[in-house]
DNA sequence: TATGAATGAGGGTTCATTCAT
DNA sequence: CATGAATGAACCCTCATTCAT
């Protein structure tokens, strides 16, 4: 999002790279610490400070492995990003499968990660201003974009590349967004079942219609 | 959003009820410095002073109609979820239009708007975790689901409340979620038409898949 | 100075127009607290805490009339310039006295107010790296050169504009220069007549030199 | 300068000898750094971490051979003014000139030398609180002074010790203040001479007047 | 009722120095 | 000896809110 005019971009990449085991851990700690204080106590009242703390670890410490706030936040929401990607690989890449089971079968697993860390990614989602607008954060979200782009371009072999990179832009987002929105609040796993269901059935559905009338092109002249 | 277990909810009600023409425009002077503040500065910056300064009124003055900042903020998406109420009224019970060319028409309206009023909107999501848990809160976002309850009530007759709400209230997520995720990007109204068309695409074919069960449920003993 | 290449100069005008009583009380604390930590303490310990404490007040009132640290020391050394350039007008624009008798009088007056105020321009010059760079002090510099030309303009009526501005120059830099150097040591009033004297015999021997020059260059054809 | 009350002077001296090569090349490493960091990022930017970086030396290292920061600008400044001193000795106590010509040459060569090195002494200016007040830099100023004494001594070899220490202060202190001002801007060669040969005739005349006076002394009973 | 000066806790970040390895 | 991770006090500055006028 760019809605304001004056948003500083901070330089948000690791300030050396952790290379003994000691570094490894601290660097854990501190992420570890992020999300605690993140779940318990909201975004807001996240600090460095409290993060140090939190992590047994001083200041100073913190930051000799992160250059500021915006990058401990940066490095939890690309984990983040990077499990889901390859949550993502996972099921969307499996030749083995007919696309619309392997679409329905990512809903299921989809919503259901997304419940299982609802409480650290609403914080991170609260938190987004201040990393959202950091360079490294487009490459990340341009490689969960690549994978559905791929999926679409095998279930509609045919369509031209406008309509296929919308169809896939508006699943993901779909995907995404309602997954997002849906984790906000508890849910049972009755609840989760039957809600990725319904979503499995709308995404379906639109694919289905999709191949349809990819299929129909294909015949007509 | 209920991640954070310490989360003190603010109170939000306006402190007054301004019952003389000066209390209503100051309070409509403060709104719309606060969407110009959050418009070109952001979120982050928005700041009572500045708010007041832009409203040219004093921060004493501010907080006679307004407990606390929070309020401002969620008196400015308080506005926002009205006016989106009234839309979806208006078009959802139409009842001299089908229920799929309703859906598709609220769809595109919808998009459009969210389009037109992107910088301010972004920006209060931004500033949500500040209102977000305000009581109040709860009912704005109740009514909109009202109004999906009732289409669905129309269009799936037959359906049981479960199956019905759960419809409502996946459409519902997805219109608001995806359309307000599309917003954040600047649009040309071509990029608008298409994407409101194919999400427009997704939610009728789900829907129609329902209403088609719904009918074979009623000509089915 | 410019030695480094990253120098960035803070902007150092006055946060608001003191209009009222109240306000200038506080100005003028903060300012008085600013000169007793500078000289009590030295310019390191000068913190916009302390101040604020030595001066009854708290940093938030400090920071409503002084936009950053650097605008109070700029202040500071503002004020002193402006009593200089009083002092350099008063004396060097004194048309009933002869030049060299200005000149001996000039020296002495501003040594002896260098040393009257030596603390404080002590520390103030330690700071100078924190406010030298902010474009409002071009300007006051200017405005001393000014009084140093229209004098020499006037002792040197024939010469050319370089050698009058060099010559100025050179007389108001060692004026200002070996002025302060000397003042950083206590000095009783003997000890500062005697420089002053000796002080003024250098200048007053080399503009002697310029201006017989100035007189053959007249009677010469 | 001994403005403040409580300014404790750090120790400064070196902590050990280092007699090995391998010491000395560190040394040398840590100065040929800090004059790097000083004028290429200026003297608030100067952090031990950023010398030894620089230095491609470890911190603890640094402090291995230089008790503190101080050390470091006190060592910078102290090879500075053995060179500076070496400099006058050369010029001033060469017997086969005349001691006017000597001082015009010296004008000359001081001022061209503080040209070249403007950026690392305006610097080493900038950071001089850190180290001004240690003990071992009164003697270096002392050593300066002797040459000034010697050289006065001898070109007035009549005048009471008072007037003849007072004319060595003066030149001393206005040739170096007023170099070091000058130098602060950049300047072309030309520039540099016409400043010098002013700067010498002003100190010439000054010298010259007190030596006709030396020379009266001596014929006048 | 309106004002806006005053508050001060709290935030992010830096850096000289130490010391276990 | 060398290393460089760890420390934590200190710094500058912001801002929601109050209250005397």
């Amino acid at each position: 999002m760019m809605t304001a005019t004056t948003r500083q971009s901070l330089p948000v990449a690791s300030r050396k790279q952790p290379k003994q085991a000691r570094s490894n851990h601290l660097v854990a700690a501190v992420l570890d610490a992020a999300v605690q204080v993140l779940t318990s106590e909201g975004a807001q009242r996240l600090t460095t400070a409290r993060v140090a703390e939190r992590a047994g670890v001083s200041v100073g410490s913190l930051y000799q492995y992160f250059p500021n706030k915006a990058a401990i936040l940066f490095r939890l929401q690309s984990d983040e990003w990077r499990r889901t990607t390859a949550l993502l690989c996972g099921i969307l890449q499996d030749g083995s499968v007919p696309p619309l089971a392997r679409l329905r079968a990512l809903v299921h697993a989809f919503i259901q990660s997304e419940c299982e860390e609802a409480p650290i990614r609403g914080a991170l989602n609260d938190a987004a201003p201040l990393y959202r607008d950091a360079p490294e954060a487009a490459e990340a979200r341009a490689s969960g974009r690549h994978v559905f782009d791929s999926f679409l371009q095998e279930a509609l072999p045919r369509a031209d590349m406008g309509t296929r990179s919308l169809a896939a832009d508006l699943v993901r987002t779909t995907l995404s967004q309602v997954g997002s929105s849906f984790s906000e609040t508890p849910r049972t796993a009755p609840e989760i079942a039957a809600y990725a269901d319904a979503l499995a059935d709308m995404l379906c559905a639109y694919l289905q219609g999709l191949m349809a009338r990819d299929q129909a092109a294909a015949t007509a002249p």
